[in-house]
RNA sequence: GCCGCCAUCGUCUAGCCCGGUCAGGACGCCAGGUUUUCAUCCUGGAAAUCAGGGGUUCGAAUCCCCUUGGCGGUACCA
């Protein structure tokens, strides 16, 4: 029996979650729940330099909002998930943030004494040595190679001119130094990749890469191939980025005498000019995309779609994650990189919008309209309406745009009518060639209509129903002016739906202020 | 430069492994329909000489070779 399936997501905390690291997440997440397996989230903060404040929180926060939930390693306080009961400790370098798991610590820079632990090991077996060369003489060697146009790689000075006993000295004297992996020459390196087939590269391409720094943390692929042994790793999926230097990685394990994982390297997300997205490019991190109203569903759905397909001859792009689960694969994942166009993304989440039902679109837009001027003061010249009385009159409006919304950011922008007082110009009343008595009377008959209508009775099917009645088969006369009347826009929902959203008063004010112009 | 990966409509892609329908679908675009306008919805259309060239074959998007292009890597970043 294979042993039971463990991925992980590991990002780097330098700035929010990136739209090509969610679709990294949403692809092993799938993969583990597809296979049974467990889906385990790492940080990899071993570069100091590059940290930024508050990363790892907002990562977490951002896999939580699309709804990546995670067996193992890494979760915010408040939203803990611990169904399995297991292990759980409270991280010491990042208060809130709580580690779950047995296999811990999920956060590298909490790991320091293990990963140099290894790496001295590796240097006794002689599979790694001691380099203490500074950044002047690597950069000069570097640029001395590229001018004779060899590949830039390090000259192993310190591995042939550095004795055992300089070695020693050097240390005690608490030299600077760094750890570098003793590269074998002439080896073909071969690994199968699930995505890509069978990559080999001959290890003289390969650079010494340094494994420990010279401020006493490990470098990406010295942590990382040490925590996913440690961790239990099955099948190590990230970004192609990876690829040229899985070599390096599958040396150290072999050093280590340890089992290698598989390999699988997703295609890159390119931006619309194909080149890897870049923040240059607009928005790439998921938190712009939730502030500007799109659904998680929608989200998961186009990202899941770039570079996947479900094949067997069905064309279905339209799945939920629950349905991702059960239907991803791995195989199935393209070589090539994708552009990331956002025109799809629309499409897919006005489809999701138009599947929610209007209590939840009402609890989702509530955060948008809050952020709109005109929405402010209609919420405050209503301060004599009770709290169910806006909400009902929301919910109505909603109903409207429900199937208009592209995006929850849109709400009631495009119909601020249903907010503020309207201004037009009268001629814009006439539908056609219509004359100013006959433009009249179709007010009238309007106000007529409406004023007969009771409040209880002040449903969109009646409204249409006696609307209609009155119109008979010149429904233009009558209800061109009536849109203008109460919208003060060409462009609106019908008549009926802006007469029963303002309600009976308002409507009919607005067609008496219409009848005076 | 060197190393590696990749290559079907504008975009996401099916088909390629096991050669043989006008190369299929979706988004977007255009046109028409429904409709009092908008949106929705429905119908139709334009859109890839399958990067290019050479083979193999009766027949190639599919198999082989070469070229080109794009991207990634080449850090004491991940």
């Amino acid at each position: 029996m294979d042993k039971k399936v463990r991925v992980r997501f590991a990002p780097s905390p330098t700035g929010y979650l990136h739209v090509g690291g969610l679709r990294s997440a949403l692809y092993n997440y799938l993969f583990a729940k597809k296979n049974g397996g467990d889906f385990i989230l790492k940080i990899e903060d071993t570069d100091r330099k590059r940290f930024v404040e508050g990363a790892v929180e907002s990562l977490i926060s951002s896999l939580d909002w699309v709804g990546l939930n995670r067996n193992e390693g890494v979760f915010l306080k408040e939203h803990v998930l611990n169904p399995e009961n297991k292990k759980i400790i409270e991280s010491a370098s990042y208060p809130g943030v709580m580690e779950i798991g047995e296999f811990g610590p999920y956060i590298q820079s909490e790991n320091l004494a293990v990963y140099k632990k290894y790496a001295e090991e590796l240097v006794a077996a002689g599979k790694a040595y001691y380099c203490f060369c500074e950044q002047e003489r690597l950069d000069q060697v570097k640029a001395e190679r590229i001018a004779n146009k060899q590949a830039p790689m390090y000259d192993r000075y310190c591995l042939k001119n550095v004795s055992a006993e300089e070695v020693n000295e050097k240390l005690k004297s608490n030299c600077a130094y760094t750890i570098r992996l003793k590269v074998p020459a002439d080896e073909v390196i071969e690994f199968e990749d699930l995505i890509r087939g069978k990559v080999s590269i001959n290890s003289n391409t390969v650079d010494d890469q340094v494994l420990m720094k010279s401020d006493g943390f490990p470098t990406y692929h010295l942590a990382n191939v040490i925590d996913d042994h440690m961790m239990g790793t099955t099948q190590v999926i990230r970004g192609e980025e990876w690829l040229p230097s899985t070599p390096k990685h599958i040396l150290l394990y072999r050093a280590f005498g340890w089992d290698i994982p598989e390999f699988a390297h997703l295609p890159l997300l390119l931006s619309t000019d194909k080149k890897k997205l870049s923040k240059r490019m607009g928005d790439v991190a998921v938190e712009d995309y939730i502030k500007k109203g799109y659904l998680k569903e929608a989200i998961i759905n186009f990202v899941v779609l770039l570079g996947w397909n479900i094949g067997d001859g069905s064309t279905q792009e339209v799945f939920s994650l629950a349905e991702l689960e059960q239907v991803f694969d791995l195989k199935r994942v393209h070589k090539a990189g994708a552009v990331f166009d956002l025109k799809k993304l629309d499409w897919l989440n006005a489809q999701y919008i138009k599947k929610l039902s209007v209590d939840e679109l009402y609890e989702k837009s509530l955060e948008f309209f809050a952020q709109k001027e005109f929405y402010k003061t209609w919420n405050v010249e209503r301060e004599s309406w009770s709290a169910e009385e806006k909400e009902i009159y929301l919910k109505k409006v909603l109903q409207i745009e429900q199937e208009r919304l592209n995006n929850l950011s849109e709400v009631g922008e495009n119909n601020q009518f249903f907010f503020a007082p309207i201004a037009y110009d009268k001629t814009m009343l006439n539908w056609k060639d219509m004359s100013p008595e006959a433009l009249r009377e179709s007010l009238q008959k309007s106000i007529e209509t409406l004023s007969g209508i009771s409040e209880e009775n002040w449903e969109l099917k009646n409204i249409e129903e006696k609307l209609f009645a009155t119109a008979g088969d010149k429904k233009g006369d009558l209800l061109w002016p009536l849109r203008v009347a109460l919208s003060g826009a060409q462009k609106s929902p019908s008549p009926m739906e802006l007469a029963w959203v303002l309600g009976k008063t308002e409507s009919l004010q607005r067609l008496q202020n219409a009848l005076e112009k």
